[in-house]
DNA sequence: TGTGTTACTGGAAACGTTGCCAATACGCTG
DNA sequence: CAGCGTATTGGCAACGTTTCCAGTAACACA
């Protein structure tokens, strides 16, 4: 199945091959030059004559050589690489901004790891750490927790740049992000709700430990502060992104005394178990109970009815991520910022309320 | 900010630092003991007393040493690194595929490194030659076209073992394989459509090259076979997995003098589009058509009506990929192949068709 | 013919590890 | 006390690159 006219006549690989590397010394070998000058030839360096160059390629191509990525990565110091720590690969969304920021990266010359901590501060850690250790020249990360030690001490370890995603760490400025404007989206969220007359508004989200539940939570009350009312404490529910905890808060505040005219779902994962909780109850969406989600995937589009969303282009935030880190990688100074705008898509799943 | 008695008195960092990377030859200088002891230590071979041990690790712990991976694979010859090259990181299958199969490489020592392909088979090799070029141990993937040359040239060039998620090379025996039983998936689903009663039942998918949609394909006139019915062939959409030829090739369907009573979307993503169509023309799923998808997403279970699917355990599947990489990096002999079954969830979005 | 310049090429020392082999010290037996 | 095994350690040569520094040849010029 090999090329036949590949290896001479009597090279035919009988045994089991030790699989011994071809490495450049072959190649100078074969072309009868030193080692050095096959390096110049692939690096194309400027001071190489015509005929060197093609002996060399010709070489190459005769012994089939392939690069040593780590040899080359060692001894210059630079791994081309840049490494990207999801908190979960499965969130449509973590992919979008993975595939924009990874697309950016190539156009620059450098290429993307991407790993995923499944939300474990620990898998952070050790992520972090074992991507150090391979000496990557950049990092674009999401930490599943902006306040624990062993996270921050593990950055901090890290010489080279790093962008975050979503997330401050203490001293806002710190380290480079991209930042989407949650606060604003919520805003405009709740204001909707508010105009339609719902009072009795729910938020369900993750722990305000997280930057995106804090900018929401503040978001949120701005706009009851603005008409002077009550925040309804009791309808807050943070504590997970998760569908299960979802379905479980929503099963709650249904069951309380005064239960919510509307939910808002701080997560596209959240949503499927506010749905199904609404769906055990009997509920319908729209016509009984209002509800607002975070972040347009399909299902909040093909929903009957459509779901109404604070939505953010996740393609765009990676792309910006990379475009950070690149700037920071050619020598930029300073904590650098980019904020994503976010925008309210008004659909059938909020209707009128109670007083509107 | 860094530990205060890490550096002795007179080392206070003033200038920009040069950056020089601590490496075991300081440890192995601070400790006052050789270089080789260090690595002895360090990759806790049996020959080492316990006070060196503690000596060289309070050393380790003083200078602050983080090993270079790269150095260490150079060394070694082995990267403990698998690569993973998916199709379409947003699609939230491959999502899943892919947490099954780091999770088990994990547990086994292994890290896994996840690149994007974007079903560009152009991207696919250059994905695998940049892997390979990084000296991974063994790789899983799934390629966009199954008989491009270039794809399986790259592939050939790669010695380290290769295991395809839900693809078939030339020659069944040639390559390692986690296979899903679309066939019987399929088939099943039809069989319940024509239980119901439907006769003209469309399929949407992606190109035959592909074994998941030769597999479909094969359990769809298998059914039709069975029965002495004729196949539909004007119903047979075959050309993309994307969701805006899902949309196109259903509004064409909906078109034709004859249209569908049934439409079989085989793949996540084609679903948002036909949904989308089927939206737009004002027909009601169940009641006005009968619809099926592939793969139980959240969409499926929470769209009104429900929507049947042919399921299967994406995660099982990475951790089976996974397990058969493993077998190979240790050794393991010859192709394995691991199937995984499909299983027929009835919903609400099958109903009786005209003849039912 | 000698000198300087240009244009290339070769040699060798790194980069940070690991693993082989030889060296050392120690304790014990005969 | 010689001899020998055992347990531990040090030294050194790789792994496959890149890059600096000399060296060489060709050539033009005086």
């Amino acid at each position: 199945m090999a090329n036949p006219d590949e290896a001479g006549t009597n090279e035919a690989a009988e045994k089991p091959i030790p699989a011994k590397e071809v490495t450049m010394k072959e190649v100078a070998a074969h072309a009868g030059v030193a080692l050095s000058s096959v390096s110049r030839v692939l690096n194309d360096h400027s001071d190489v004559s015509e005929s060197m160059r093609k002996q060399v390629l010709d070489a190459i191509e005769a012994v089939g050589y392939e690069p040593n990525l780590l040899a080359s990565s060692l001894r210059r110091g630079s791994t081309m690489t840049v490494g990207f720590i999801a908190n979960d690969i499965s969130n449509p969304l973590f992919a979008e901004i993975a595939m924009g920021a990874e697309r950016r990266l190539n156009e620059a010359g450098y290429s993307m790891v991407l790993t995923n901590s499944e939300g474990s501060p620990e898998r952070d850690e050790a992520m972090i750490r074992l991507l150090r250790w391979r000496r990557i020249d950049g990092l674009i990360l999401s930490v599943a927790d902006e306040e624990r030690a062993g996270t921050l001490a593990e950055l901090a370890k890290l010489s080279e740049p790093v962008v975050l995603i979503d997330r401050q760490v203490r001293g806002a400025d710190e380290a480079s992000a991209v930042l989407s404007d949650h606060a604003n989206g919520m805003r405009a969220a709740i204001d909707h709700l508010l105009d339609l007359g719902h009072r009795r508004v729910a938020l369900i989200s993750g722990r305000p430990g997280l930057r995106p539940v804090r900018e929401r939570l503040s978001g949120f009350k701005a706009a009851f502060r603005a008409r002077g009312l009550d925040l309804p404490e009791d309808l807050l529910k943070l504590d997970s992104f998760s569908a299960t905890f979802g379905q479980q808060a929503t099963h709650e505040l249904l069951a309380a005394d005064d239960p919510p005219t509307a939910i808002v779902a701080g997560g596209n994962l959240l949503l499927t178990g506010v749905l199904r909780a609404l769906q055990a109850a009997g509920r319908t969406v729209g016509a009984d109970i209002s509800l607002v989600s975070c972040d347009d995937v399909p299902l909040t589009e093909l929903h009957s009815p459509p779901i109404t969303v604070i939505d953010r282009d996740a393609v765009q935030m990676g792309e910006a991520a990379a475009e950070l880190l690149l700037k920071l990688l050619a020598g930029g100074e300073g904590p650098l910022v980019t904020e994503i705008p976010t925008s309210l898509i008004r659909r059938a799943s909020t209707q009128p309320g109670p007083a509107g």
